[in-house]
DNA sequence: TTTGATGCAAATGGTTTGCATCGGG
DNA sequence: CCCGATGCAAACCATTTGCATCAAA
C-alpha cells in the first residue's frame, strides 16, 4: 500500500490534525519526489516555488508531524542535516530496504534487503535485546563516480 | 593491535602533528573510556576534571585529526551528537563490528558480525557501487529495559 | 625560531520555539 | 467560535572558525 495524499489526508483527519493547504502542498512535493530522500530544507524550496508564504518551520513541523504519525522517517546519511523517506510497510512488518551512499557525490541507493532479518534473529538471541529496527547503510563509490 | 597512547603518538609524529599535553590528555580519557562511545562535550569534561584549561575547540580539532588519521571514527547514534570510538583494524580489513541501541535507556551495545561480507559482495554486485564500508544499527530495547 | 596548536569568543547552520495571529473544523 | 496551525524572529545547540598568543620541535 504505496502512500497517496488521500491516505495520508485520512490518517491526518482520524488522528484529529487538521488538513490545512501548508500540509496538503508539503506532502504533494514530497509525493512526487518519493524517491529522492529530500531535507527539510530541500522541500522548503520545492514548496516556496508554488507557495512562497509557507515557512521553514511549517516544513519542520509537518515532517516532524509525519514521522510522529509513522508515515515518514527521519534518516541520517551523515551530510549534517536530516532527510525523510516514506515508511514502507505491508500489513504487519516494516519493510526493510537499505541505503548505498556514494563517498564521491552523495548518491543515496535504496536496496531490499534478504539476509538482514536473519541475523536480526542471531543478535537478539545473543544479546537479548528485543529488537525492533535495524539500519544498514553501505558506503562507497557509485558506478558513474567510479569512471572518473 | 590496540591503540595505545605510544602507538598513537608514534603515528602523530611520523605525520608531522604536535604532541602536545591536550591531545595526550584527550588521548587518555579517549583510551580509558575506550568502550564508551562518548561524545565531545563528554570527553571535554572528563578532560577538564584533571584539566580545567583545556578547550572545548580543542576536543573537537583533536578528534578531527584522529578521525583523519584513522585512528577513530565518528558515529552517529541519533541522538544530537556525533560520538567517537576506536576504529578497529587488523593488517589489512577494516574490523567491522556494529551497534545495537536501546531507545529506552539509549545504551549501545556492540556486536561482531559474521553474514555482512557477503552481504556486501550481494549488493557490490547488483548496485555496481566499489563499496568501501558498512554502517549497521539495530534499534530495540536492552533486556535491563526490557525488565521494566 | 618557526610554524603548528591553543583558548577565547564570535560565527555558523540546522532545527526548535515563543508569541501574536490566522483559519479549519 | 475555538483551539490547533502558521509565520516570523529569536533562541538553541552542536560544531567550526578567526585571530592573537603560545610552545613543540
Amino acid at each position: 500500500m504505496p502512500h497517496t495524499m488521500e491516505s495520508i489526508c485520512r490518517k491526518l483527519h482520524s488522528s484529529d490534525y487538521r488538513i490545512t493547504p501548508q500540509r496538503q502542498t508539503i506532502l504533494k512535493v514530497f509525493i512526487e519526489n518519493a524517491s529522492k530522500h529530500l531535507s527539510a530544507e530541500e522541500i522548503y524550496y520545492l514548496v516556496k516555488e508554488k507557495h512562497p508564504e509557507v515557512s521553514l518551520a511549517t516544513v519542520y513541523r509537518t515532517l516532524d508531524l509525519l514521522a510522529e504519525l509513522g508515515i515518514l522517517q527521519k534518516m541520517n546519511f551523515n551530510d549534517g542535516r536530516s532527510r525523510y523517506e516514506f515508511t514502507e510497510q505491508d500489513n504487519q512488518h516494516l519493510h526493510h530496504h537499505h541505503h548505498m551512499i556514494c563517498l564521491r557525490c552523495g548518491k543515496v541507493t535504496e536496496f531490499e534487503d534478504i539476509l538482514l532479518d536473519s541475523l536480526e534473529d542471531v543478535i537478539a538471541k545473543r544479546t537479548n535485546f528485543k529488537i525492533v529496527d535495524h539500519h544498514v547503510k553501505f558506503f562507497g563509490f557509485c558506478e558513474n563516480c567510479r569512471r572518473q
